[in-house]
Parts: C-alpha cells; structure tokens; sequence
DNA sequence: CTGAAAGCGCTTACAG
DNA sequence: CTGAAAGCGCTTACAG
C-alpha cells in the first residue's frame, strides 16, 4: 500500500515549506492568491486529504459529536423506537449542515459513556437520545457539568436535573388532544400510559389533557410503558371491564396505539365508529394503520437542529437555555373527526 | 476549565517515566504488576483517558469504522427506509462488541465520500448502505479499491461491481414465496416492484419468485420504486385494469406492500380473502398492518454482524468474500395461510 | 522491567 | 507573504 501522501509531499512538489501547504489548504489568506491555488491543486491531484488525528491533536477539537442513544431496556434487542430512528436521522443532518461529524453509540445506563467521548477527545460534546428514568443518570449529569462536558439532553426538562434540555412541549400537546376530542362531542376518557416520575414525556402529557378537560368529562387511565404490546394489555383491561368502553382512548405514545388498535380490530371493535383512539409522536406506521391514526406530531426535524445548534453553542461556551419545541394535532382517521 | 490530565500527569503522580504510565495503561505484560496497578489506579481516580487523537496518529490506525448511507433519493427528506434503520441497530451493536466506533454520515452519491473518511485518518474502513444504482458509484468503488480503501457493501453481489458485498439471499426468498403461495392453491399472480438493472436486489427477488413457479401458474409484473406511494399506484393500475384481480400480489418491499394494503383497503377489496398480499424486508410495520403482513426476513442482526466481522476482515489484510444471508418466509395473515 | 528519545502529521506563534 | 521551529499527547523501538 502507497505512502498516503503528507503535506510535506505536496510542500515539495509545491516547491514551497510545509507550513505553507498547511495554511494554503486551510484557506488562509495569508497565503499569496497563487500559491494557494497551486497548493490547492496539487492537494487535489493527489487526492491529499488532512490527517484528522493529527489536526485534531493540534487543534484541541475534533469538529465531531457523539450521539448517545439509550435504547428502552424493555423493548427487543432488534428494536429501536422508531420515533428515536427519526430523530437519528435528523441530528445526522443537522451535524452535516454544520460540518461535524456524528459518532453514534447505543448505551446502557451503566456504562461509563461519560468518559468515553469527550474526555479522549473523539468528541467535542454529546447528545443524549432517549426516554426513560432520568433519575437513573442524574448523578452523570451532575458529574459532567463538573468536568466541563458538553451535553445536551433530549427530553422534558426536569426541575431536578441538572443540564440543559430540548424537549416536545408534550404538555400543550395533551391539550390539544383533550380540545380537539372534547369539541367533537367525546365526554368520557381513558388515558392509557404511565404517568410515574419515570416517565416525565407521558406525565406532561396526561397533564396537559387532563386540564384541559371541561367539567362535565371523565377520564381513567391505565399504566402503559411504550411499547406495542404494553397498549394491547392495557387495552384488554378496558375491556374486560365491568363499565361501558370509553368514547376515546388517548395514548401516550403511538406504539402503544398501534398495540390498542391490533387489539380492538381483534374483539371487532370499530375504530372510530366504537371508540376513538389517538397516539402521540406521529412516528411513520402512524399514518399506515388502519384506520390511520390521529396523533400529536413532533417535529423531529427541528428538534435536530435544535440540539446541534445548541450544543454547539455550548462547546464554543455560549450561553444556552432549554427549549420546548411546539406539538402539532395530525388529525387521521382514528378519530372519527376527518372532515 | 481545569487542564485535562495527560500520561505525564499520571507519570508525575506515580513516580514513574511517561513510557511506563503509557505501557501500563496499555496493560502491557514488560509492566512490573504491582506498577501497572498503581499506574491504572492513579488513571482512574483523575478520570483519566487516553487522548485518542494523540494515540490514532501514532497507531496510524483509528478503531472507528464509517457508516456511509445512501438515502433513496426519491423518499421523503425526513423518512429513511426502515429497513436501514435497522441495519444501522445492528452495525451499531457489532461495532461496539468490537471495540469500534461507528461514524455515521447520510451521503449522497456524488459527493466526495471515498476520501473524507478513510484517507483523513478519521476510519479503518467503510461500510456501505443503500440500495439504488450501484452503477452510478461503480467507478467510486473501483477508485477506492485502487486506493487500497477497507469498503464492504450491503446489497446483492453482482458481477460488474467490484469489491466485496454482503447481502441477503434474495432469490431464495423470492422462491419461498412462490413455493408457499403455490402449495396453498394460488395460480394467478402479480408482482410489484421494479426489475430494471437499477434495482439488483428486486430482480433476484423477481427471479427466484418466477423461476420457482410451476407451470399452470401465470403472473404478470407492476414497475414500483421502493416506496409507500408507488405501491399504492401499482395497486390501483392492476384495479383500474381489464383483467380481473390476481390471486395474490407479491411485492418486492414491505413498504410498497403497505401501500398495496391501503389501496385495496380503500377500494373495499378483502385481504386475504379476496387477493392475498406478500411483502419482503419483515420491516417492523410488517407485524402491524391490517391484515399483518406476510413477509420475507432479512437477518439484520446477522447481516450487520457479518460487515463488520468482514471490513475487519479487510482492514487486517485477511481475505474475505461474498456472503448470501439466508432468507427467511414469515407467514403472517395477508397471505390466508395461517393456521 | 524501566527510561530517554524519536516521531506520528499537523497548526500556529514567532521572526523576518 | 513565507519559513523554521515548537509542540499537541501519545506509542514504541532502542538501550540499559
């Protein structure tokens, strides 16, 4: 295999020193407009591309950021939630558009991710992705702020976690879900999904639904983690029941939807002439289920962007602050209300 | 923001040279135990890690292998195929009981992957993911073999394609499904999904469905991208046509099955009653349609096992070749089948 | 078993 | 505008 070609090959060909090819290629200019432009050449004639490790060594940043996805430990090995793929996809985006590169790494809780990225300077900061006990982590993240690391958190900011966060505003989200039903003539309510201090996303959604009740509602709810078959049992509680099945079911998370509506369209119940149901995330399958399902889209796009940006604001020590990103009502079929 | 420690750091704290605290930490056997021992307690207790930039440019090698994925460039800017999501869950997973890093980038064809990430240090070697025209990047991976670049490909081995791939044994699925269809009664048949040369995976998986089709059994074949919409399109041509519906639909992709599932569903056409349906991918929506969908797997926790296995393969100058993954039927209820 | 020294390939003050 | 030199933090022959 080839020498790979250094920048001390393109100073000799160029006929000029080292340093030179070096500031040529960064576009300085300080450089003579011609001499850069034949630096340049050469670099490219020669398929030259600058050593990562060595620049990054010198410079003291890698231009890289790392992605930590903390996979919910209930669900398959195989299976990641697919709302957590989309927003893969869109801090993938994010990162490219600012020129950064993206590590991505599945963690469990315990391991010792704190140190591995930041601190051997593989990355300039992090971003941590996914739902589930912040309580587990809060001791991390106290530890991280302490030594300086760059992190930024997704999910609903918590009083008593430390960090800075971005999250879906899930509490005007639930409103909007209680308003819209409640305007198309539904009274009585099941809420299906865990509303514990481990679930915070959930909990700001049942409370924006729950106050946004009028008084002549009623509403149960039914725990849930978010997964498929978590909606399904849950949904077979509701009907083995003694009381009538409720007008609507509001779910915390459209995979425990798409769980509630497998089981319905089992018992032969209609949806939305029987009952109504309604997710929250608006992942793909949502508009693929029949009926097609009304859910509380998050706007994944922008929350890429959102962490990146901000983080990056944090690494070149710029202030930032928590952002609740907005919660938009996809209206489908599953409602009943689909003009 | 307090000096990261350095290997000197420890050397100063432990009363021994740089050489050895390096040594140590790399649990070298020349370490007297009781001086490795001390050398990694100290490490520990100040945090310590090694500064990865420094180590890769002196190993000359980065323990990081680059994930390149090419986007169908027809899909929707915020959705990626399903499937390679969960590529992407087993690449990640591999990668890491190897000891790897994975770098993750979204790529398009054109631009100038093969050298950002091998040539600059950043990774050992690629991965490639993504179906599509392999001819349009054929002289790219010619280019990258020349250069000595570490590349496996997910996708369908095929002649004119240099370098190594790892793909699924589409045409054996392919006659899975004809086997099955055939032994339940099924004659008449169609089949959804390109078979031009841009699409080599489709066409092992046309091949085998036909090659295994007896003869009294008849079928004609529907033009689909791999989307959504284009199955949907492709179901309402077969409807909109002379002939009366076949007895089973086979597509060449989950997703544009569940586009075929909607449009019949729309049209009050019963699946599997009236026509049964058969996808390939067992993407995650498979188990959730109405009916669930009958399928062929993909092994993408092996899949993903195997290239990474192979480009390490590759980057330590061992041999390697081409892999076909076994194809699994799963039969679910579109197809009428199920007991 | 240990240390002193070289060197990986850059970037960037410093001097001119 | 350009060059000679230092140094980023490691790993690893080399010498003992």
């Amino acid at each position: 295999m080839k020498h790979k070609p250094t920048s001390l090959d393109i100073a000799h060909l160029a006929g000029v020193s080292q340093s030179t090819v070096s500031r040529a290629l960064n576009d300085s200019p300080l450089v003579n407009i011609a001499t850069r432009k034949k630096v340049q050449e050469i670099a490219a004639q020669l398929n030259y591309q600058v050593d990562k490790n060595a620049s990054n060594l010198r410079r003291q940043r890698s231009n890289t950021i790392a992605l930590l996805l903390f996979e919910d430990p209930t669900s398959d090995d195989s299976l990641v939630n697919p709302f957590f793929l989309a927003m893969l996809g869109s801090i993938t985006r994010a990162c490219a558009a600012k020129g950064y590169d993206l590590l991505v790494s599945f963690q469990d809780l315990d391991s010792n991710w704190q140190a591995q990225y930041e601190d051997s300077h593989k990355a300039d900061g992090l971003i941590l992705l996914g739902y589930g006990d912040y309580r587990a982590y809060a001791g991390k993240l106290t530890q991280l702020r302490q030594q300086h690391t760059h992190v930024m958190r997704w999910g609903a900011p918590v009083a008593e976690s430390p960090g800075i966060s971005i999250g879906c505003d899930n509490v005007s989200g639930g409103q909007s879900i209680a308003a819209h039903l409640l305007s198309h003539g539904y009274r009585r309510f099941a809420f299906i999904g865990d509303i514990g201090d481990k679930a915070p996303e959930f909990q700001g959604r049942y409370e924006g639904f729950v106050t946004r009740l009028s008084p002549e509602a009623t509403h149960i709810q039914l725990d849930a983690i978010s997964t498929q078959d978590a909606g399904a049992a849950a949904a077979q509680r509701l009907m083995n029941g003694a009381a009538p099945l409720p007008d609507a079911i509001v779910c915390a998370a459209d995979i425990i939807a798409v769980g509630v509506l497998a089981t319905l369209h089992k018992a032969g119940i209609k949806v939305p002439d029987q009952v109504a149901v309604v997710g929250f995330d608006n992942i793909q399958v949502a508009a693929l289920t029949t009926p097609s399902l009304t859910t509380v889209q998050q706007n994944t796009n922008q929350a890429g962007e959102k962490l990146v940006e901000n983080l990056l604001l944090a690494i070149n020590e710029q202030p930032t602050k928590d952002h609740l990103l907005p919660a938009t009502l996809i209206v489908r079929q599953s409602c009943g209300c689909q003009v």
